[in-house]
Parts: C-alpha cells; sequence; structure tokens
DNA sequence: AATCGACATAAGAAATCCTTATTGCAACAC
DNA sequence: GTGTTGCAATAAGGATTTCTTATGTCGATT
C-alpha cells in the first residue's frame, strides 16, 4: 500500500490541529475517517507517527520529519495547480525558424517573447523547411516559421507578413542592371549575375521562381551557406542578389558596399507564417506567439523603409 | 477535484510509453482505467496535457511542463517511503540536559550521536530539572538528562551512569577538612565552608542531602551559577564544594589550584538517568542515545580516576 | 463512583477506481 | 472502394476505498 496526498494531507491538519477530532474538522470530514487515514499512512511507512496521549498528543520524532516533508510536498502540488490555474504551466517552447528568418526576426522578438510568460524556456531550432516540417510532425518542435507551402490537414498555419524582395548588389551593377527600363521587374534580370543561397534554402527556390528560372541556368551557382555571407559578396560587386525586407535593415548596416533597389509592382515576396499542429493548441499560446512575431516583422519592414528602400 | 499521486504516476508512465495502452500495461491495469485517470488529470488542471494523434502522441507544452513537475514530486514521496523503510526518517531529536552535566558529558558524547544518524539534527536545551521535565511533558522535549528524580507512570527512564562526589578545594582547605579523621565522610564536613550552586540545581539539593544540611545552615550562600564558576571559587581557597565525577576531567584541568579527595566508602553520589515519556518509543532511538550517553559517562569516570583521584 | 472528552472500532453507505466488452476512428492493405 | 488493424474512447458492472453514523474504551475529572 502506497501513501497517498489524501493521508498527508490529513496528516498536516493533524500536525497543525493537534487532536483528531479538530484536525478532522478542518478537512471537513469525521474523526473516524480521519483516523483511519492517520493509521494507514503509519501503517505504509511502519512507524508510529503521533504519540496518542490521553490530554492531547504530540507527533513523534518521525513525525515532526514527515511534517517537513509533506509541507513541501503539498506545497509542490499546491504550486502545481496554481500554475495550471492562472495558465502559467508553460513547459519550454520549441521552436524551429528558417536561416534566412532567424537572425533578423529573432533578436527583434525575443524581448517581448520573454515579456510574455509565453516562454519560460524558448529553446531555437534553425534548419532548413524540411527539417523543421519533420521535426514539428515528430513533435520535436511545437511551431516553426517558415516561407508559405502547402500544409496538410494536420497543420495550421498563421500569416505573420509579407517579405518583399528587393534587388541587392554593388552600386554600379544595381544601376547597370536596372539601366533603361522603365519598371525594375525580376524576369528582366540576367541569370548570370545571380547568386543565390545553397539548396534546399526556400529563398533560393522562391528567387529562382520569381525569376521564372531554374538552378541549372544559374552559371554563379556558388551555394553561398548565409544570407550575410551572401550579402557580403554582393557588396564586393560579385553579383546581385535577392534581399528580403526582413534583412534589410540588418545587411544594409553590415555592409557598406552594398546598395539596394525595390522592383516594380508587384513586388515580389515571399509570405511568412507561424506553423504548428492542429492537435497541440494547448492555451493560445500559438497565437500570442503569432503576435509577438508578427509584430516584430513590422517593425523590421518599417525600419527598411525608414533606411530609404 | 483535486490532483493524485496515482494520476501523477500514471501520467509519467504515459509520457515513458508514450501510448496509452503501454502505459496501462507498466503500471498493471487496464487501458481505460489509464485513459480515465489521464482525463481526471486533465480536467483537474483544466488543460490538455497530451495531443492524440492517430498515431501515436506528444505531449503538449504544459504536458511536458507537468512531466518534469511530477518527477520531482514523484522522486520525493519515494524518497520518503525509503527514508521510512531503512529506519532514517528521524527529524530532530530535542534533548534536555541539566547544567551540572551539560558541558561535560555532550562533548564527549556529540562525536558518538553524529556518527549515528540518529540525529540528523540534533537540538540541546539545558536547563534545571523542573523546567525540563515541564518541556518533556508538554513534548517540547523528547528526552532529558537529569539526575535521580522520582518519575511519574507516563515516564520511562534508564540509568546511565553513577556520578560520585568528590570534596573539592584548595589543598589547603581540603587537608585541614579530612586532618585527624580515618575516613572522610560527607556528614563531618563543616557547613560554614561549603559552597553550593543556586537554589533549583539539583546537585546543590543534593549536596545538601548528603551533609544532612538544609540550604538555611549555609553561611555562604553565594548561589553560584555555574559549577564552573564554583570551582575557579573554590581553587582560590574560598571554600570547599562537592564536585561530581562527570566533571573532574575539565575542572582539575581548567582550575589550577583545585584539589580533589574522594569520601570513603559509602561514596555519595548522583544516578544520572535518561528519561522519556512512555508514549514516545518510537523506532528504538531512545535505546541508542542512552547507549551512547553511557558509554560517554563511562569515558569520563576513566579519565577522572586516571587523573589520580 | 459517575461523568466527560477524545480517540478507536465497527458496520453499512457512498464514492472511486478498475475490469471487460464494445464502439469509433483513422491508417493501411488488397 | 471495402475490409482489416491498431489504438484510444465509451459504457456498464463489480471491487475497493473512503466515508458516515453509531458505539466502545480508557483515562481524567468531579
Amino acid at each position: 500500500m502506497s501513501i497517498t496526498l489524501r493521508q498527508l494531507s490529513y496528516f498536516l491538519a493533524l500536525a497543525d490541529a493537534r487532536s483528531f477530532g479538530g484536525a478532522a474538522e478542518k478537512v471537513h470530514i469525521s474523526q473516524p475517517a480521519l483516523s483511519m487515514q492517520i493509521r494507514e499512512l503509519e501503517a505504509a511507512l511502519n512507524v508510529a507517527l503521533v504519540e496518542r496521549l490521553p490530554r492531547g498528543l504530540h507527533l513523534t520524532r518521525e513525525g515532526r520529519e514527515l511534517e517537513t516533508r509533506a509541507r513541501r510536498i503539498l506545497a509542490e502540488i499546491s504550486e502545481l495547480e496554481a500554475a495550471a490555474r492562472r495558465k502559467a504551466l508553460t513547459g519550454r517552447l520549441n521552436l524551429g525558424v528558417i536561416p534566412t528568418v532567424a537572425p533578423y526576426l529573432l533578436p527583434r522578438a525575443l524581448p517581448n517573447l520573454r515579456a510574455d510568460d509565453l516562454t519560460r524556456d524558448l529553446r531555437i531550432r534553425e534548419a532548413r523547411t524540411d527539417d523543421l516540417m519533420a521535426d514539428l510532425h515528430s513533435g520535436r518542435l511545437d511551431a516553426v516559421v517558415v516561407a508559405d507551402l502547402a500544409y496538410g490537414s494536420d497543420l495550421s498555419a498563421t500569416s505573420l507578413f509579407e517579405d518583399r524582395f528587393l534587388l541587392a548588389g554593388s552600386e554600379r551593377r544595381i544601376s547597370a542592371a536596372s539601366a533603361g527600363m522603365e519598371a525594375l521587374r525580376p524576369a528582366t534580370l540576367d541569370p548570370d549575375q545571380l547568386l543565390l543561397l545553397d539548396e534546399g534554402h526556400c529563398l533560393a527556390d522562391q528567387a529562382l521562381e520569381v525569376c521564372g528560372l531554374d538552378r541549372k541556368r544559374l552559371r554563379l551557382d556558388l551555394g553561398a551557406a548565409s544570407l550575410s555571407t551572401l550579402c557580403g559578396l554582393v557588396g564586393q560587386g560579385v553579383g546581385l542578389t535577392f534581399l528580403p525586407e526582413i534583412a534589410v535593415a540588418t545587411e544594409s548596416a553590415a555592409v557598406p558596399g552594398i546598395a539596394l533597389r525595390r522592383f516594380a509592382e508587384p513586388e515580389p515576396s515571399r509570405r511568412i507564417v507561424l506553423v504548428r499542429r492542429v492537435t497541440s493548441d494547448g492555451e493560445g499560446w500559438f497565437a500570442r506567439l503569432a503576435e509577438i512575431l508578427a509584430e516584430a516583422g513590422a517593425a523590421l519592414m518599417n525600419a527598411a523603409r525608414r533606411a530609404g528602400v
């Protein structure tokens, strides 16, 4: 026979009341019921917990020790219940973010994530879309931030923001590319000058798509590993690339030689979304997370426009 | 409805097995029984703990948080049960000791008390017999070390050792007191030279008794507060006093001018006993405590004899 | 000696927990 | 498509636990 929380709480009532009858009253049961539970507890631990005197009672040494332990245990239980009541039973949030979004969006969003008690412990996984989706399905991730894609019916997505692509390169190349056109359009770019990210990065695929190209047509397929590297290269005049607006504020500050030009309407863009399993919406955390991320995205868009592009 | 340990342990089984059927098997119940307890738990916390997928299941964020809390709580419970099984549910031991015993016996006994896991936490109260007995009755003390006295039937005593009285004073006074007698006896002492402890100290009362005196006959009733002070005084040649053998090793080393002389048989003495409430013998701690104290007392007697008195 | 207070004991009622049997649902097979 | 399989939810009845009221016991009090 194992001990129960009921026994422990009755025992604490007894320790407080220092009488069986009084303790029973406190916990709203009859005196024999309390006596029986105390006896069960003594039997389970195989130790006498109270000295029953004709007048009143004392706890034994073992009883006193149990008292302190029981108080701690029951405090943990009620802390648990309290946390659940105030919807603060929030364990780690496992969030996946694609690499072309993570370094720009997260630094902006983190302070607000911390402020919300959404995340006593936030763990970020930065990986490409395929890996993220696999982990989302397997339960290793709770939500992922990716660029528009088709979801199965077992997933649920919320749009965060629209991320427009800008043309990036050295001032000389940009001017050359847009020379003599009334409007700058992706399809008119010279594929030979285009630098894109490694295969598997959705940003590269999307860029190819808006240009109506496929990867085989690229001459400069050097498969850069990160957007930051890519910006460094084009800043040096190596070629042209697409820079998502979300990265503009950071990269234009970090790369001196880089120039940016907006495309004509309709501007090419990707839609950044937050995705979860349909079964996983516990307590509205998803909506709050989406809100904070969308806000951070909007702030980055504004920063880009203020930077004059 | 409140949560139970049973629910928590079933939940942990579920978290481990990652399937209802498997978890049920682990805890040796049927699958519906486990499902019901999990549902009760979710209802009690008012939060979804598991995502039920057609294939397998995941814990929700809240479920993961509960998992860590539940593990801690159940670990505390099993630690508690384990402690009880190995009889190590030993809280504080509240021990009372009279002032004419405490400073000599305890330093000797402490190392052995610590070695035994009798006392994860030992608290000593040093007070006169009356106070100690009151606290013993009220449950504030678990046991007391006092000198022979009559106990009610609600108390139980074990003899620790016989503590003989020696005559103490300056060499000159001692010699004078025993001059011309074939045997040194308490009754032959000059009451005018006798220095005793404050009223209430049983040692003083016992000394008076063996001399066949009462306190009113004393000229030098200066009511010394401690045996140590008293020894200092008689060492200075102020008078004579009774020194219990237990104090001999310490005081004869501490007080340069002090001389000691044994009384003739039958030597006057007090019996030092350990007392508890009859109802308080939990797990044999009393016997172990008595053994350790008796041993320390015996060691002090030997030390006294080796010191040559 | 009688009474009172406080806990233990006893017996039956209520609530809880568990069992087996069955249903429901989605994935998989053919 | 239809049937099958795997797994969990539901349902109904039974076993256990926990409660209640009623009564017994024992020491303390008068």
